[in-house]
Parts: structure tokens; C-alpha cells; sequence
DNA sequence: GATAAAATGAGGACAAGTCCCTATTTTCTT
DNA sequence: AAGAAAATAGGGACTTGTCCTCATTTTATC
């Protein structure tokens, strides 16, 4: 931080009439200081490494790199930027991966305006903090082993995550196979394998899945 | 029009700061007032029953009744209120459905905030306005012969249109046929005239439409 | 170089979806 | 009341995806 009042902040999101509102109920909030806005992940990560930010409030689905990625890739440089994410999936599994990578908050775009005030100063002091209607997922994280982890697309290898992108688009097992140079039955042997690491079985349980996980993976 | 120098706007969004951010950026406009804001469709048509407005910045995409409905219902109601949408997919065949419907105006939530100026002068004249990087199409659709139409979602009987939407959920055949109480014979054929009708065929390719045309359905 | 993980591919049984066909009943429209 | 449109459902051939099994090759990692 800066110093004792002043937080460096920038907003990172795909769209700029979100951004402009935003960045008007940031700026509202007393020694918070918004120096930059930024459209997709890539242009976020130049700037997160050549200043010094102290808080990114980030999209989860962004173009070129999604706020997952970001994140990702700010552990691996050891940048140590306050994240605060701004979605609007209430979803457990997705909350629970980005608490997992770091991420300090995590803010539904629904009541974003209410809530922004709290976790701020929630952040400011080193704490975690999550929109109040999900506040009870976040002391479930808290208090769960870590050795029942979530199955999630983390766990897959390199190809499972690109076969996977490619079911997302609902890509057939043929196109799949032409556009990797791989026979079918590969695909196939893919598909089986991610549902297991998954958890899933059924016809279209996997489909399902990488439909609904595409803005995340 | 309220008077020569004054329009009535609305806004129509399910985001609270995207809200924010097109409020600030429309009352820039000289004449242009924002009376009202509308997290989704059914709220913003008890808006549009009860008092004249002029002008509806609406998203396409929203929860209980999205923009396309809206619209729909607007014509059937008689309301002459000058609808521009805002959305962030920049498909022909939305915009072609929508310029159907009698959309005035069509605008990017990427370039909104610099097209909005010149829209409102353009919508303001009666005539039609879509964001530059779609002016293409735009003539495309004022030339091109009513005869031959578009294979559109709007062909559809109703109980088709509650099988795409299923199929956009990713339900399976049983699980839409336990849904509705039909058998899943029935489901199939629905499926087969459905893809008919829109000219689809292959595997997942009805799959497909339904999942990307999930927005609009 | 040895071991482990990842990627590749196939055989075979089965489940699910596609796409023709036909047919009856229900609902809407005039 | 008559005709059209929509919804229902089945037969049967075919394609695609699921999910076991097993095996080989490639790529990291130590």
C-alpha cells in the first residue's frame, strides 16, 4: 500500500460502461484511487507488473485472459496485488477455486454498489471478504480439510483442458479429432478420462459441464 | 416526444453499474433525461404501460423477460416508444430479428458510449441506427427482399421453442420428456422438425444453435 | 537410464441421438 | 362444422457418444 490512506487500485473488465460505473463507486469511497482501467487480462498483467498496484478489481470472464488466468499467472510472478473479483455467478465451485488461488474478494455484480464499501476496509485489514449472500460458502471454505479438495478443471492435463475447450464449443468428437490430428477414439479415451476426474458420468453430464464452466476455463 | 428539446429515456439492464455507467454517459446528452431504471423486462413494461416514454435503452439478455420479449410485447400493446438495444453480441441474425421487430436502434456495449451521440440524433429523426462496425449490415437488411426470410428461432410453435430452451440447458432427451409428460419419441420429432426448420442437421448441430441462441430464445 | 505421467490408439457392448416413415388426437381458425 | 396446424407417438436403420478393457509411444522428472 502506498501509504496509510491511499490504495492504489485499477479495474480490469471486458466492458467499459461497467467499468465507468465502476469506477464512480470506487472513487466515492475515501482513499481509494483508481489509476487504471483495463479491457482483458493481458493488458491488466503489464500493468500489475511495472507499478505498483495495491488492489485489482477484476471480471472472472474476460477476453484473451480471464481473471482465473490473471491471477494465475500473478502467483507465478509473486506479485502481491489484493484481488477482488467481480462476477455474476454465485457459484460455489467457482468461489471456492478462486479463494484456493488467493483471490481476497469476491463481489457479485448484483450488489456490487452495497457491498463495495466493506470489503474495502475487509480487504484493507488483510481479510478475506465475500458478498454477505455468500457469506456462509466463504466460512465453509474456511473450515473444510484440505485434503477433500474439489474436482475441478484444475486437475486436468494440458490436452484434457484443450479437449475440453473444444466441447465447450460443441465440437463433436470427428472435429475435435481433425483439428488436434488425433483419431476419434482418442477423443473419446479423453472424454472418459476428464469425466472420471470430474466425477461425472452419463450421456451429456460432460457436455453440460464444459458448456456451463466455458467462461472459467 | 415530450416536447422539441426533451426526450424520456429508460434504461433497461439486469447490471446495477452497468446502469450507472450508461446513466452517466446518456445524461451528457443535452435533452436527453433519464426517468427510469429497470433490472428486467417485466419491470421496465409496467414502466412503459404507465407513463410515455420515448426512448428504451434495453440489453437483450435478461432474466424474467428478456429484451426480444419485451419488444414483442411492446408491439403488441401498441406502444410506440423508439426501443435501442445494447448488447455485446455482434450477430446478424440478432440484429436482423431485432430491426424485424421494429428496433430503432442497435449499439455494441464495446463502442456505446461514443455511438451513443449520433444515435440519439438519428433516432430522434425516425430513422434507424446500429453501431458503425455493423453499418453493413444494416443496409444489407433495408435492401434485401421480405420474401426471402431468415430461418429464425420466431418460426417456431410453442412447444418447440420449450424444447430448444431445454436442449439449451443441456437436458437429454429423458430427462425433457419426464419434464413435459411426453414420451421421448415425441421429443425426437420435435427435434427433427425444429432442425427442419431452422436448416440445421448433423449430430450436435441443433445442440449447438440451442446453446448460442440461448440469449434470445 | 529408470520411473512416472501423459498422450496415443483399438476392440467391443451398450446407450443416446438422428432421420426417415406413418398415424392419431388435440387445438386453433374461419 | 370443416380444414389447418400442432402435438402426440411408434417403427426401424443408422450414427454418435459412453465406458469398460488393454496396449504402445512420447515426454517429463529425478
Amino acid at each position: 500500500m502506498s501509504d496509510n490512506s491511499t490504495s492504489n487500485i485499477i479495474l480490469v473488465d471486458d466492458h467499459p460502461l461497467l467499468r465507468s460505473g465502476l469506477r464512480m463507486i470506487v472513487e466515492r469511497i475515501p482513499g481509494a484511487k483508481v489509476i487504471g482501467e483495463y479491457g482483458d487480462g493481458e493488458a491488466a498483467l503489464e500493468s500489475l507488473r511495472a507499478h505498483s498496484i495495491d488492489i485489482a478489481m477484476v471480471d472472472v470472464d474476460m477476453p484473451k485472459m480471464n481473471g482465473i488466468e490473471l491471477l494465475k499467472k500473478c502467483n507465478e510472478l509473486t506479485i502481491r496485488t489484493s484481488f477482488i473479483f467481480l462476477t455474476m455467478y454465485n457459484e460455489k465451485s467457482l468461489l471456492f477455486r478462486l479463494l484456493d488461488f488467493g483471490a481476497k474478494g469476491f463481489l457479485l455484480k448484483e450488489t456490487a454498489a452495497e457491498d463495495l464499501h466493506s470489503c474495502f476496509e475487509t480487504v484493507k485489514e488483510g481479510e478475506r471478504y465475500v458478498s454477505s449472500s455468500l457469506r456462509a460458502l466463504l466460512e465453509q471454505w474456511k473450515t473444510r480439510s484440505k485434503k477433500q479438495k474439489q474436482l475441478s478443471v484444475d486437475d486436468l492435463t494440458p490436452m484434457e483442458r484443450k479437449i475440453l475447450s473444444a466441447l465447450a464449443q460443441l465440437k463433436t468428437n470427428k472435429e475435435i479429432a481433425e483439428t488436434f490430428f488425433i483419431s476419434e477414439k482418442t477423443v473419446e479415451n479423453h472424454r472418459v478420462n476428464i469425466s472420471h476426474k470430474l466425477g461425472l458420468q452419463g450421456t451429456h453430464a460432460l457436455l453440460k459441464f464444459a458448456v456451463e464452466q466455458k467462461p472459467f476455463l
